[in-house]
DNA sequence: TCTGGGGTCCTAGGACCC
DNA sequence: TCTGGGGTCCTAGGACCC
């Protein structure tokens, strides 16, 4: 039997727990570059606020003045979900992180009801890590992801909802709309709708093989969990990383070719650091750059993959990325976004030694080495490659940044005896 | 002025091989 | 006049997720 529990409004739960007087308003928070709304609590969404929203649209409407908002601070938001996780890992044996505010949990032969078990567990994540939560219950991943949203839906129930029985899931299948469905995206409702297909009893009641032929074989899956059959098993295991990126807008547009220069060396730098954080190496990279999609600025958008010599060196990277991004660059466009993607990774410890490397291995990993961990004691961006300095001008903006309460001791909550004192708990 | 970022998986079609 | 069969690998694009 699996579990699905995941945080309420997460983001908006997380700028809560610090700060009090956030709860009971209204409060999103926004994407990077404060573009659009990625976040909202219920007050939020009662006042017609969507996922997605563009935030500068939204700002110019008179009945929407007083929603709080904040930019989104994922250090703050991963160290929360990273909390999450140790309170559930305590209750249940088998925990998988699915997402930044998604755990799937094996419920399979824990004693006693399931369902008032589930609800003594939401209740301990609210009380230690002051994330409140709902759960799915059910024989599958799926399911259990059904069971889940159909908790959230349900604003005057326990949070829990158990799908474990086959009647009461026929009934649900009853109610419940396709697109609702975990892993039924847009285009198949389109496909589904078509064919008079609104609801999952219908889609279940589908023959497997019209269901691979309209959906492939990821739909297939899907059809085959909902009828109880369980295709995604619980995987403590991470899979390893296939590609990894850092892409950007601007928070200005970029119209001269050294400050894409700088733009994409830094998005190099930071790539590259997360590539040697997760003991990986890099053989190819994808670095890409466009205009702004949305206005009516003359449109260009490209991207180039080049192979590399399988690394995780920094300046082998950004020199590799500026050549790369060269060969992109167009005169005369407002660019809006670039990117650089590592593809094709590989543990550092697998890589096999090059006959003729162009930097001696040995010594690129001591530079490596010792330029993160000058960064970690000193703060990022203590040392830099030359010729990247990072420019204001076109960095995102981020105007209201809550400080990273739990990640670094320069902005650690402060509380104060004697006046009102500022605590964590109700 | 202003519309995010980071992933995975699947399929079709082309290139190439024997 | 006639033009196979079987396979792999790579890439681009679509779809989906949070």
């Amino acid at each position: 039997m699996f579990g699905l529990i995941d945080g309420n409004s997460f983001y908006c739960s997380c700028e809560r727990a610090f700060n009090p007087a956030l709860r009971g308003k209204p409060l999103v928070v926004l994407s990077n570059n404060d573009g659009c709304v990625i976040a909202r609590t219920q007050e939020a969404k009662d006042l017609g606020l969507k996922m997605g929203d563009a935030w500068h649209l939204v700002r110019q409407k008179p009945e929407l003045r007083d929603v709080e908002w904040r930019s989104s601070n994922y250090a703050l938001y991963g160290d929360m979900s990273r909390r999450m996780y140790e309170v559930l890992l305590e209750l249940v044996p088998l925990v998988e992180p699915y997402s930044i505010d998604e755990m799937f949990l094996d419920l399979t032969g824990l004693p006693g009801d399931m369902t008032a078990r589930c609800i003594a567990m939401r209740d301990a994540v609210r009380r230690i890590a002051k994330i409140p939560t709902c759960v799915g219950i059910g024989p599958t991943k799926t399911i259990a992801k059904l069971a889940n949203r159909i908790a959230k839906g349900d604003r005057a129930g326990s949070g829990v909802c158990n799908l474990s029985s086959a009647d009461v899931r026929a009934s649900a299948y009853e109610k419940v709309l396709i697109g609702d469905l975990w892993g039924i995206g847009r285009a198949s409702v389109g496909k589904l709708g078509a064919l008079g297909i609104d609801t999952i009893a219908q889609f279940v009641a589908l023959p497997p093989d019209r269901v691979r032929d309209l959906l492939t074989v990821t739909g297939l899956r899907t059809h085959a969990e909902l009828r109880g059959i369980s295709c995604m098993p619980l995987s403590l295991i991470p899979p390893a990383k296939k590609s990894l990126a850092h892409t950007r807008s601007f928070g200005e547009a970029v119209t001269d070719w050294d400050a894409m220069r700088e733009a994409v060396g830094i998005y190099t730098v930071r790539a590259a650091e997360k590539l040697r954080r997760h003991g990986l190496m890099a053989s190819a990279m994808q670095v890409f750059m466009r205009t702004n999609e949305f206005n009516n600025d003359s449109k260009y958008a490209n991207s180039v993959t080049v192979p590399i010599e399988t690394t995780a060196d920094t300046f082998a990277l950004v020199d590799a990325a500026t050549k790369a991004a060269f060969r992109l660059w167009r005169d005369g466009f407002r660019y809006a976004k670039a990117g650089v993607i590592f593809i094709d990774l590989y543990p550092t410890a697998a890589v096999p030694a090059s006959l003729f490397p162009s930097r001696d291995p040995e010594h690129s990993a001591r530079l490596m080495t010792a330029m993160d961990s000058i960064n970690r004691r000193f703060g990022r961006d203590a040392v830099w490659p030359g010729g990247v300095k990072p420019e204001a001008r076109w960095q995102m903006r981020r105007a209201r940044l809550s400080p990273c309460y739990t990640t670094r001791f320069d902005q650690i909550l402060e509380a104060r005896c004697g006046g009102r004192s500022v605590l964590l708990e109700d």
